[in-house]
RNA sequence: GGUCGGAUGGCCGAGAGGCGAGGCAAGGGACUGCAAAUCCCUCUACACGGGUUCAAAUCCCGUUCCGGCCUCCA
C-alpha cells in the first residue's frame, strides 16, 4: 500500500503527506476575485483542488476545505463604475457566475466559502495584532503597511531577495518606510466603500483577507494552501508575511496549479470571451470539460485548443460508452472500486495522467469482455473505472451530471424507440435495408444513435454537439 | 537585472538512468446487409552540442528557442 506524497512549492520537492492532526486535513484555496465571468483557467484551479480534496477524503481524511471569494477590490470598483452598478451587485453577479461554473463542472462547494467583506472584523483584529507586535505600522494617512524588512523569511516561497525586486512604479514613498512594504489596509477614497478602523476608514488590501480568513476557519496552522502559480508572488508571500508576523505557523505545505495556456501564453483578457466556461459549455458537456481540465497533471501547463478539447471529449465518450453498455449488461450501475494502480498513481502527487493509462487499459479489457460475454471481467473493469472517475469528479452516474428528465419520461421515450426498433428489425429480417436505414437515419436526425450489438439493437442519445 | 519553469511522435500528453505510458488522428484487418460501436495490427519520439555512465529522453556543463512572476492575476 503506497502512501500519499505531495509536492510542496516551498521546498520544490515531493514529500510524504503528514497531517498536523491525525485524520484531519485543512486546506485553504485562494478563490476568485469576482470581477469578471470565469474562464477555464479559473476553473482548472477549482477542478485540480477538487480532485485533491476527493482523494484525501477517499483516503480517509476528514477534510475542511476553504475557498474564499474576494468580493471587494480595485477591479470590482472599476467594473462597477463601468457597468454603472453598485460594487456589491457586480461582485454578486460574478460570484454567481463562478458558482454556476463550478457546479457545471461538478466542483463540490467548499466546506466554507467566506467572503472578504464578511470578515472585516477579523482583518482589523489581525492588523491590531501586527501593529502591536511591531510588524505593521499606520502612518496616519489611513493606510496600514506591513514592514517587510523586519521579516526574517520574507520571499522564501518565491526565492527572491527584497533588494532584487523592481520597485513598484506607483510606489508612494510618502508614507511607506520602504517602497516594498505592502498595504494591509487602504484608506478610503471619496465614493468608494469603506469600513471604520482605529486607523481610519478604508478597505482591505488584497492580501490581508486570506490571512484573516484562513486563521478564522483553519486556525493558526493548517496543512495545505493552494492557488494558481501566479499567486506565489506577491499574494502568497504576503500572506505568509502577515500570518507569520502575527505569530501563526500558517500553512505547512504550498501547492500551486499551472495554467491553461493558449498559443503558449498564459490566458489573458485579450483572448476575449471565447474561453469563458459558459461559452465552452455550449460545445461540450460539463463532464467533458472537467475531464479535459483534470486529465493533465496539475503542475503542467495545459495548452488549450478547441481541437484538443474535442478530442478529449471523444476519449471520454469511449469510457462513458463502455460504462453504459456494461450497466445494461449487468443490470445495474457498477459499484465504484479503487484499484491499486489508481491508488499508486494518485498517491504520487496526484499523477492523474498515469491513472488515466490504467483506465484506458480497463476500458479495453472491459470491451473485450463484452464481446466474449465474461460478466465477471465486465463488472471488475466497470467498477475500477467508475471508482477512478468518481475521484476525478467525472462519474457519469453522479447526480450532478444526470439530466433529470424524470424516470417516466425516459421510460416513455424508450417505449417509443423500442417500437421503432421493432419495425426496423422486422425490415431487416425481410432484407428491406432501405426501410431499416430510413428508421435509423430518422432516429439519428433526432439525436438518437442506434447500434446493433450481439444482444440486439441499443439506443443512446447523441452527446456530440453540432458546432 | 532578479527568480521560476518548459521544449517528447501528425496532435494532446505521461515518464525522470535500463524493460518503447496512454489517448486522439491516420492506414490496414476482424466483426456487420451497410453503418456505428468494439477488438487486433501499423506508424514509435524525446530542441541542439559536449560530458558522466556498461547504459541518458531522464544526471552534469554549455547553447538555442518559448513562457511565467517581479505589487491586478487561477
Amino acid at each position: 500500500m503506497s502512501s500519499l506524497s505531495l509536492y510542496d512549492t516551498l521546498t520544490r520537492t515531493t514529500s510524504p503527506f503528514v497531517p498536523i492532526k491525525a485524520g484531519e486535513v485543512g486546506i485553504y484555496l485562494c478563490g476568485a476575485t469576482v470581477q469578471a465571468p470565469p474562464h477555464i483557467g479559473h476553473v482548472r484551479s477549482g477542478v485540480n483542488f477538487d480532485i485533491l480534496r476527493r482523494w484525501l477524503t477517499k483516503s480517509g481524511y476528514n477534510v475542511t476545505f476553504i475557498r474564499n471569494v474576494t468580493d471587494i477590490d480595485d477591479k470590482i470598483l472599476h467594473k462597477a463604475v463601468h457597468e454603472k452598478a453598485p460594487w456589491w451587485a457586480v461582485a454578486m453577479k460574478y460570484e454567481r457566475a463562478f458558482s454556476d461554473a463550478y457546479a457545471a463542472l461538478n466542483v463540490a462547494p467548499p466546506t466554507y466559502e467566506p467572503r472578504a467583506t464578511g470578515h472585516i472584523t477579523q482583518m482589523i483584529e489581525l492588523m491590531a495584532q501586527l501593529i502591536e507586535r511591531g510588524a505593521a505600522y499606520a502612518p496616519g494617512n489611513g493606510d496600514v503597511y506591513l514592514e517587510v524588512r523586519k521579516l526574517d523569511s520574507y520571499l522564501t516561497l518565491s526565492r527572491q531577495k527584497v533588494d532584487d525586486l523592481l520597485p513598484a512604479a506607483d510606489a508612494d514613498e510618502t508614507y511607506k518606510k520602504d517602497p516594498r512594504d505592502f498595504a494591509l489596509w487602504k484608506a478610503a477614497k471619496p465614493g468608494d466603500p469603506s469600513w471604520p478602523t482605529p486607523w481610519g476608514a478604508g478597505r482591505p488590501g488584497w492580501h490581508l483577507e486570506c490571512s484573516a480568513m484562513a486563521h478564522a476557519y483553519l486556525g493558526e496552522a493548517f496543512d495545505i494552501h493552494g492557488g494558481g502559480l501566479d499567486l506565489i508572488f506577491p499574494h502568497h508571500e504576503n500572506e505568509i508575511a502577515q500570518s507569520e508576523a502575527a505569530g501563526y505557523a500558517f500553512s505547512k505545505r504550498w501547492m500551486h496549479n499551472a495554467w491553461v495556456t493558449a498559443s503558449g501564453e498564459k490566458m489573458s483578457k485579450s483572448l476575449g470571451n471565447s474561453l469563458q466556461v459558459a461559452e465552452l459549455l455550449k460545445t461540450v458537456r460539463g463532464i467533458e470539460l472537467r475531464w479535459y481540465l483534470g486529465s493533465a497533471h496539475y503542475r503542467s501547463m495545459l495548452e488549450f485548443s478547441h481541437d484538443a478539447l474535442a478530442e478529449s471529449a471523444t476519449a471520454f465518450r469511449r469510457i462513458e460508452g463502455f460504462l453504459n453498455r456494461a450497466t445494461e449488461i449487468l443490470g445495474s450501475a457498477p459499484i465504484p472500486v479503487i484499484s491499486q494502480g489508481f491508488t499508486d498513481a494518485m498517491n504520487d502527487d496526484l499523477a492523474v495522467p498515469t491513472a488515466l493509462a490504467g483506465i484506458s487499459e480497463a476500458v479495453r479489457l472491459g470491451n473485450s469482455a463484452i464481446t466474449s460475454g465474461d460478466k465477471a471481467v465486465i463488472a471488475a473493469s466497470a467498477s475500477e473505472i467508475r471508482g477512478a472517475l468518481e475521484i476525478l469528479g467525472c462519474d457519469p452516474f453522479d447526480s450532478a451530471f444526470v439530466i433529470s428528465g424524470g424516470a417516466d419520461l425516459t421510460e416513455a421515450l424508450d417505449g417509443v424507440i423500442q417500437l421503432a426498433l421493432a419495425q426496423r428489425t422486422a425490415a431487416r429480417d425481410r432484407k428491406d435495408f432501405a426501410a431499416s436505414d430510413q428508421i435509423r437515419d430518422g432516429l439519428a436526425a433526432l439525436g438518437i444513435i442506434i447500434e446493433d450489438t450481439a444482444q440486439g439493437p441499443r439506443w443512446s442519445i447523441s452527446q456530440i454537439s453540432e458546432k
